[in-house]
RNA sequence: GGGCCAUUAGCUCAGUCGGUAGAGCACCUGACUUUUAAUCAGGGUGUCGGAGGUUCAAAUCCUCCAUGGCUCACCA
């Protein structure tokens, strides 16, 4: 035991020191510094609800905690144990106790997790409290916790250190309870409308169902490579052809690119599809979805997102091309031509080099000089059908799709279409992909011949839906970061 | 990948013009049996992110590197 500490002692500051030599000198007094041996009993907010029977039956509480405060005075203390409830004061007196256990109570740290036994009382504040008749130490912490003022700030500890971000700064922990409970009434509202939730697989042998770069990993038994799922879309217009018809998926995906304030490598998606629907009913359905969880987990529609005020009650729509005609004074309905938008491009100063098709260049103009605009719920409908390569066309503008996308705050919060259920024409949009792979896009679709096999057989009509869950949450919390609203983002591994 | 900014004690932060490294919390010692960021007296615990350079002298000026943040690019 002093051997270890030897051991570590020039690796170790002196704080970290002091709790090693109180470890040593327990486990010389043999008593166990990581002891089981103690039965809850209480949870504080039950202590602090119910202490006027408690204290009036002079009932003996057992409740367990961390140790985040010690006020000691002399032959009595006072310390605050936190449990994931609450915090309650607890007061120890060293002749309630006898000198060696009292001893024994005043060398505990901060940070130490306890067992405590005994009665409530008030003290003169006023203040709920529990009169330590023994105690158990159950978790001896080795490292010093940071300061109970200011807590944890830096950002890169936050993240790299969560378990402490979250012990010592509590308004991080109410936003993951609120990311629970927002996770939570998107199932129950989906099950309310009988939908099923369902599970497709992580691993896929063609990354499909979205334009992104997948990670890669290896099958050993196997021999072949699969890719981590950018999407489970084609899965889920699978099940369709099987017969379910009410299906959501709410799960990971991993797309290998850049990280931001608004992409972490693996992030969370609802995807949900519905047969015999079209995507005006995925509209009524995303809107509905995101008041009733907004009423629920926040209490109002009307929320304030990184300063600006949002009014989740007021939602706005406009096609695509109505929205670059208002907001970059472009009118699309005109252009017909690749070289007549080309020309409308340099004219506005949009690159598009790159870009063979009307219908991407639409899609440039959007995102340069309408997207960041929409700050109120806005749907935005009739993508063209270069960009959309999984919707179905509008039956009378064959150059756009029945899709739409939803901006909140200048963010993307959700895609959705009629769901392409023709298999010559799907896999004719395959095949446009497939060239653009050719063409050095990476990112452009693969062929996916069995889900071309499964069309064939027939799927329903469907409208099926995606929204981004922690671009959601973050508006509902409004976290400037998508760090802030996952446990554990992506950061490069620590160098020491 | 480009630009800007940051990195000082376990944590939160000061550090002037280049001249002996500071405070609060935490921690240790002592006093104190109803405190509330308890109080009082004493104690500074450090590879100033790393490596070079300039200088009599560098936390401070210069270069490179590392990590993080913001931003642009990329990306739904």
């Amino acid at each position: 035991m002093g051997v270890y500490r030897v051991m570590l002692e020039n690796e170790l500051n002196e704080l970290m020191m002091e709790r090693h030599k109180k470890l040593d000198d327990l486990n010389e007094a043999g008593i166990e510094a990581y002891s089981n041996d103690f039965d809850r009993e209480d949870i504080v907010a039950d202590i602090l609800d119910n202490f006027e029977e408690l204290e009036a039956k002079e009932k003996v509480i057992k409740a367990a905690g961390r140790i985040m405060a010690f006020r000691n005075h002399g032959k009595s203390s006072f310390a605050d144990i936190v449990d994931m409830s609450g915090r309650v004061q607890v007061y120890a007196q060293q002749n309630k106790l006898g000198e060696e256990l009292y001893e024994l109570f005043t060398s505990l740290n901060i940070g130490d997790h306890v067992g405590i036994e005994g009665t409530v009382f008030k003290t003169r504040r006023g203040e709920i409290s529990i009169r330590v008749k023994s105690f158990k130490l159950l978790s001896k912490s080795l490292r010093p916790l940071p300061e109970k003022w200011h807590g944890l700030k830096d950002v890169e500890l936050r993240y790299r250190q969560r378990y402490v971000d979250l012990v010592v700064n509590p308004e991080v922990k109410d936003k993951f309870i609120l990311r629970s409970r927002i996770l939570h009434k998107i199932r129950s509202y989906l099950e309310g409308r009988d939908f099923l939730e369902v599970q497709t697989p992580l691993m896929h042998p063609i990354a499909g169902g979205a334009s992104a770069r997948p990670f890669v990993t290896h099958h050993n038994a196997l021999d072949i490579d699969l890719y981590m799922r950018i999407a489970p879309e084609l899965y889920l217009k699978r099940l369709l052809v099987g017969g379910f018809e009410k299906v959501f998926e709410l799960g990971k995906n991993m797309r290998n690119e850049g990280l931001s304030t608004k992409h972490n490598p693996e992030f969370t998606s609802l995807e949900l599809y519905e047969a015999y629907a079209d995507y005006e009913d995925m509209i009524e359905i995303t809107e509905d979805l995101i008041k009733t969880v907004a009423q629920d987990v926040l209490g109002t529609l009307e929320i304030s997102y990184d300063g600006l005020e949002i009014d989740l009650g007021d939602w706005d729509r406009m096609t695509m091309v109505d929205s670059i005609k208002k907001y970059a004074g472009v009118d699309f309905s005109e252009i017909s031509t690749v070289e007549e938008a080309k020309a409308l491009a340099k004219e506005k100063g949009v690159k598009v080099d790159d870009k063979t098709s009307v219908g991407e260049i639409i899609n440039e103009f959007f995102e340069e000089f309408v997207e960041a605009k929409l700050i109120q719920p806005t749907f935005i409908t009739q993508y063209p059908v270069e960009v959309s390569p999984l919707a179905k066309r509008n039956p009378d503008n064959p150059d756009f799709t029945d899709r739409f996308e939803l901006f909140i705050a200048g963010n993307e919060i959700a895609n959705a279409f009629s769901e392409l259920n023709d298999p010559i024409d799907q896999k004719g949009r395959f095949e446009a992909q497939v060239s653009q792979r050719e063409a050095g896009d990476d990112e452009a679709h693969m062929m996916d011949e069995d889900f071309i096999r499964a069309l064939e057989y027939g799927m329903p009509p469907a409208g099926g839906l995606g929204i981004g869950i922690d671009r959601l949450i973050m508006l509902l919390t409004d976290s400037p970061s998508i760090r802030e609203v996952i446990f554990f983002p992506h950061l490069r591994p620590e160098v020491k």
